[in-house]
RNA sequence: GGCACGGUGGCCAAGUGGUAAGGCAUGGGUCUGCAAAACCCUUAUACGCGGGUUCGAUUCCCGCCCGUGCCU
C-alpha cells in the first residue's frame, strides 16, 4: 500500500483548531488548507443541519469549492445529529482524507466533539431511549436522582444531581444496560497526532466581534432563515434552540423587538464563547494547545509539527 | 419659576432608626448519544451632597444639586 505523506511512519497527523465563537477559526482553517494542501471537517454541533447558513456562519459556498469541507449539511434539523453519529462520521471522514493524501484539519467549536476526536471516546453502548426518556422525564429532579444513588451509586457521587438532562442520560444508561454510566466511559489510546491551535481573541476584542457579526447576520437575513426552517420543522426541531434561532420566538409573536433580539444573541452569543473557552481550558490541562491570534503565527507551528 | 415624584454596587430594583433582599450583567466551574444543550458556584470601599435631630440615619427634619412628569 502507498503510504499517504501525513499518514506514514508513525501515527497519523491531524490538525486541530478550537476556540470561542467569532475569533476566526474558519478563516484560519480555510488558510491552513490551502497553504498544507488539506481538507477541513466541522466539529459544530449546528453546521451539520442543513437550513442552518446565516446563525451559524456555515462556511460559504465558494470557501467549500476551494477547499472540501466535510460534516456540513449533513443530516437536516428534524433528524438529529448525536454525539455518537458525529463521531462516527468524523472518523471516517479523517480516515478518507488521510487515505487521500490530504492533512486532515478538524475545526470547530464544540468542545465535547473536538474531545471526542482527540480523547479517542468510547461511548457507552446504551443507545438514547425515547420512550425511556419520556417517562424518566416526568420524574421531578431529586426523584431522578434518589433512582441513580440506588442504581447506580458510583456515577452518583460525580454527577451534577440538579442537571435533569444528565440524569436521565445517565439512568437511561443504568437501565437498559444494568452496569455503572460512569464506568463505561472509556478513553483508548488514540491513533493519531495532533497538532492543536487555539484561536482566540482578546476578550474586548472579541465581544466587538461577536456584535458585529451578529449585526451582519441580520442584514444578511437571518430572520428569513429562521422564518422557513420554523415554517418547515417548527419550533419543536431541536436545533432550533440554538443561539441565533431561540430569540427570533417570542420576536415572530410580536412579544419582543427587532433590538431586543440582538442584544439578547449578542448577549447570549457571548456567553456561549465563555463556555466553550471554559471546555478548552480543561482540554488544556491534558493537551498542548498553541494558542494565537493572528493566522500567520500559526504556520510555524503546523510546519513543526509536519517535519517532526 | 411652582408643584409632585425620584436619586441604593456596571444596570434594574426591594427595604429598614441599629451599616442593606433580589434580578440582570460580570467572573469561575461541570459535562462521554439533545452540547450553540442542560446545569452549579460567584465578585463588589452601593444608599446624590451638606447640615440637623438621635446613643445611633440609608431610613426622620432642613438646605442644595441632579433626573422625570405636570403646571405657569
Amino acid at each position: 500500500m502507498d503510504p499517504a505523506p501525513y499518514a506514514s511512519k508513525r501515527k497519523a497527523k491531524i490538525i486541530v483548531i478550537l476556540g470561542p465563537t467569532a475569533a476566526g477559526k474558519s478563516a484560519l482553517a480555510l488558510f491552513l488548507a490551502q497553504r498544507f494542501d488539506g481538507e477541513i471537517i466541522s466539529a459544530d454541533a449546528l453546521q451539520v443541519y442543513r437550513g442552518m447558513d446565516i446563525g451559524t456562519s456555515k462556511p460559504t459556498q465558494a470557501d467549500r469549492e476551494a477547499i472540501p469541507h466535510h460534516l456540513i449539511d449533513i443530516a437536516t434539523p428534524d433528524e438529529p445529529i448525536t454525539l455518537a453519529d458525529w463521531q462516527r462520521r468524523a472518523q471516517v471522514a479523517l480516515t478518507t482524507i488521510m487515505q487521500a493524501g490530504k492533512l486532515p484539519i478538524l475545526v470547530g467549536g464544540t468542545g465535547l466533539y473536538i474531545s471526542s476526536i482527540l480523547e479517542n471516546y468510547k461511548l457507552p453502548a446504551s443507545k438514547p431511549d425515547a420512550s425511556l426518556r419520556k417517562a424518566l422525564e416526568r420524574h421531578a429532579t431529586t426523584s431522578l436522582y434518589g433512582q441513580l444513588c440506588k442504581i447506580d451509586p458510583q456515577t452518583a457521587t460525580r454527577i451534577d444531581e440538579h442537571n435533569r438532562r444528565r440524569l436521565v442520560r445517565a439512568l437511561e444508561h443504568a437501565i437498559t444496560t444494568g452496569s455503572s454510566f460512569y464506568e463505561n466511559q472509556k478513553q483508548r489510546p488514540t491513533e493519531f497526532e495532533f497538532c492543536i491551535i487555539g484561536c482566540n481573541l482578546p476578550q474586548d476584542q472579541l465581544t466587538e466581534r461577536i456584535n458585529e457579526r451578529v449585526i451582519a447576520m441580520v442584514l444578511a437575513g437571518l430572520e428569513r432563515e429562521v422564518k422557513s426552517l420554523v415554517r418547515r420543522y417548527s419550533w419543536r426541531a431541536h436545533p432550533l434552540t440554538a443561539i441565533g434561532y431561540k430569540e427570533w420566538r417570542e420576536y415572530l409573536m410580536r412579544r419582543r423587538k427587532l433590538a431586543e433580539v440582538i442584544v439578547l444573541i449578542q448577549r447570549n452569543t457571548r456567553r456561549l464563547a465563555k463556555r466553550q473557552m471554559t471546555w478548552f481550558k480543561k482540554l488544556n490541562r491534558r493537551h498542548d494547545i498553541a494558542w494565537v491570534h493572528a493566522t500567520a503565527d500559526a504556520i510555524p507551528f503546523v510546519r513543526g509539527f509536519l517535519k517532526s
